[in-house]
DNA sequence: CACTCTTCCTACCAACTAAGTAGGAATACT
DNA sequence: AGTATTCCTACTTAGTTGGTAGGAAGAGTG
């Protein structure tokens, strides 16, 4: 699996802001409304702002951020942190999780003694998305505080 | 994942080497050798012939092929089928299964709160590397004659 | 030896994608 | 009106991927 750029800072805004909601009223001064800047997260997790406007917007679009323009202006998360998946972060912004030549997997068009590679890569493709899409937000921001537990799989 | 054609290209040549072994024998042959061609795998699984040559070079420098030059020249497994796994054959020709904006998913350098994200690669490349590393070539060409367990997806 | 067949190896090319930049339009609040 | 912020498009740059070309090196045959 190859984790892009975008994939990689998507995931780390999402849980800069999901951290922001948690810690409750970063230094603004708490009006309720918690909205973190594009320009704060660029600063906190060393991500070029351009690009990562970009990467926001793609987060919105896919309905994980609600945004709001003005001056006291920023995104926030449209549900809890406990119902948002790293999958979910990941197909918003890179598409689907498993490609064979570009294409998604089933399609790969095998003949002959390859037919069986199908397989495989439906295979995989699952066992990624088993891990994805039960780990959720929430989940990395305890995982941070407490001890890494040893993985139960 | 994304399978390159590079790596899609490596496992279909390695199983039509695979499976000309099993037909093969030509004939009350018993010599062991059975030689494959570059030349008949491009054909049979329609690979650009320049293209397969650095494939198979890289399939042998990684020691799952043997090969010999001249006439009667072509290439043969160093292993039999069910001792090769689809790992191998992906290791050899496109390095490390899973990457972090190029890097090895140790090693993605994460702080502050996306320190968790290391963990999920982790346990990503663990999920990939279970399936490729538990399917042979041999399993692969014995599905192929078999009914295929519809999926539960 | 000359000849043929095949693998081996290097260099090269075109197209695409990823990563990042720039500049402005729309929107919200004071 | 003015300012701060998101929104959106177009662009640049560098690297990778997929593929090609042209031989050199080895292995067999007569």
């Amino acid at each position: 699996m190859y984790v892009s750029a975008r994939s990689d800072y998507a995931l780390r805004a999402m849980l800069a802001i999901a951290a922001a909601v948690r810690g409750g009223g970063g230094g603004g001064g708490g009006d309720g409304a918690e909205l973190v800047k594009a320009a704060s997260l660029a600063e906190v997790q060393e991500i070029p702002l351009s690009f990562l406007q970009g990467i926001l917007l793609d987060l919105r679009r896919a309905g994980l951020l609600h945004s709001h323009r003005g001056a006291e202006g920023g995104y926030a998360l449209t549900r809890p942190p406990e119902e948002i998946t790293v999958g979910d972060v990941l197909r918003a912004v890179g598409g689907s999780l498993t490609t064979v030549r570009g294409l998604p997997a089933e399609r790969a068009g095998y003949h002959g003694v390859a037919a069986g590679l199908t397989d495989v890569w439906l295979a995989v493709h699952g066992a990624i998305a088993t891990v994805v899409d039960s780990t959720t937000l929430a989940d990395l921001l305890d995982r941070e505080s407490t001890d890494r537990a040893p993985t139960a799989s």
